[in-house]
DNA sequence: GATCTTAATATGTCTAGACATAATACCGAA
DNA sequence: TTCGGTATTATGTCTAGACATATTAAGATC
């Protein structure tokens, strides 16, 4: 086993890991004993196990030393496009169309979750995104008005997404994917019967602790989102 | 602007990104200029325009030099967990019942996807996961059976998805997320209508060149599939 | 002008040693 | 026994310097 750069070593732990030599629960000898063994500075070898535990296959303490993952999670990452660069990825013709906006007051369900007063308006938006002329996807947003500018960006002509990531810098947020049955304007954007099964993503943005935007995108029937694990 | 750690230099590179002072597409100025700017070591500088780079801000090349990417690319990351962890973690009762089991000749769809002949059996394995004894998600799996041991396991005592994280590890995969109308088993199993729009997670890995298998699992109603940013 | 060779350069990685920090283990006092 | 404080320990990070490597630019040759 001549170990040379911090990648042979993740791999020769890898496979140590797999082949059940350290099963998952167990504490694996320290740096200092891994540096020696392979005949590396210390460094090289936080290097490995620093990336092992980046991908979940490590779990590392302070002073209890690293030990095997119980559950090897997987992690898939998804790249979220601008929907822009996505259609246009795909050698299509993008366009949109703002179909409302207004500045009103939203949903208490809304308010809740961004922690907002319950009486606070926020701006609506609802804009239909179209690849070659056909609809790709239905985006409802409720957008903070305190964080934007006076006056407020035109988003019929620049879509607010893209406004939002070239101009709003935001520290956290979440996503999540659900299924839904299609009803009333999204079922007529895409032209199909209410009720059929359509993929929704879900999105809240921040930026510190103030709430930026909540977003719902509802695919075209048959989109698949596609990650790589 | 006193610069400690690598997360604070990482902190203050993504800021000028995002202020515009350094504009996508920008080569930004080398290591040694930032570590003497910060008064840091270059192997700091380095540390953080790595890990920048990793989540898709900065594009770094040898001898070009860094530069901000046209495109700021959000990456979300989803830990796919073993569905048993999932439901115990949220204090509820995990079982599964193994509705159909058998080596049978696949549909050209999947032995084409997975590069298999056509007419080569596999195994086909259909389950429905429990959470307090509720339908929690309808898994449907066609497993490679040229990777399994003799005698093959006893998949109505341990789950297909826990024996193989355990004991075949993967190099390659990929996950999709796609909504479909419910139907025939499915929609039995979860008991709903035909129709109803339900979340599906269709997920393929392999073995190097071998493939593994390949899963469908379609989750209970209303299910949201959560990640984090 | 076109192609091959060579030098220059920014990032990639390694080393040896040092100090920082978090978490545990230990021990003494109440 | 229980509660705190303290020592110990493994990982986390930094430094200064070095060599490796990919890639581009410049130069030489045909």
């Amino acid at each position: 086993m001549t170990a040379k750069g911090w990648e042979d070593i993740r791999a020769e732990v890898l496979r140590r890991i797999r082949a059940r030599d350290w099963p998952p629960g167990q504490v694996i000898p320290g740096e200092e004993a891994l540096a020696l063994e392979f005949g590396v500075a210390r460094a090289t070898v936080n290097r490995a196990l620093t990336a092992l535990a980046k991908d979940g296959l490590l779990e590392r303490r302070r002073k209890s030393g690293t030990r095997v993952a119980e559950t090897p999670v997987r992690r898939a990452t998804l790249d979220i496009p601008i929907l822009r660069h996505e259609i246009e990825a795909q050698g299509r013709a993008y366009a949109f169309r703002l179909l409302d906006h207004r500045l009103t007051v939203p949903p208490l369900a809304v308010t809740a979750r961004l922690g907002l007063a319950p009486d606070q308006p926020m701006l609506w938006l609802e804009t239909v995104h179209l690849a070659d002329g056909h609809p790709h996807a239905h985006e409802a947003r409720w957008l903070n008005p305190a964080l934007l500018p006076e006056p407020v960006p035109d988003f019929a002509q620049l879509s607010a997404n893209e406004w939002l990531v070239r101009n709003l810098a935001f520290t956290a947020g979440d996503l999540a994917f659900l299924a839904e049955a299609a009803e009333g304007r999204v079922a007529e954007v895409f032209g199909v019967l209410d009720g059929a099964a359509l993929l929704v993503m879900e999105r809240t943005t921040w930026s510190g602790e103030a709430p930026i935007t909540l977003l719902r995108l509802t695919h075209a029937p048959g989109h698949r989102v596609q990650m790589m694990v």
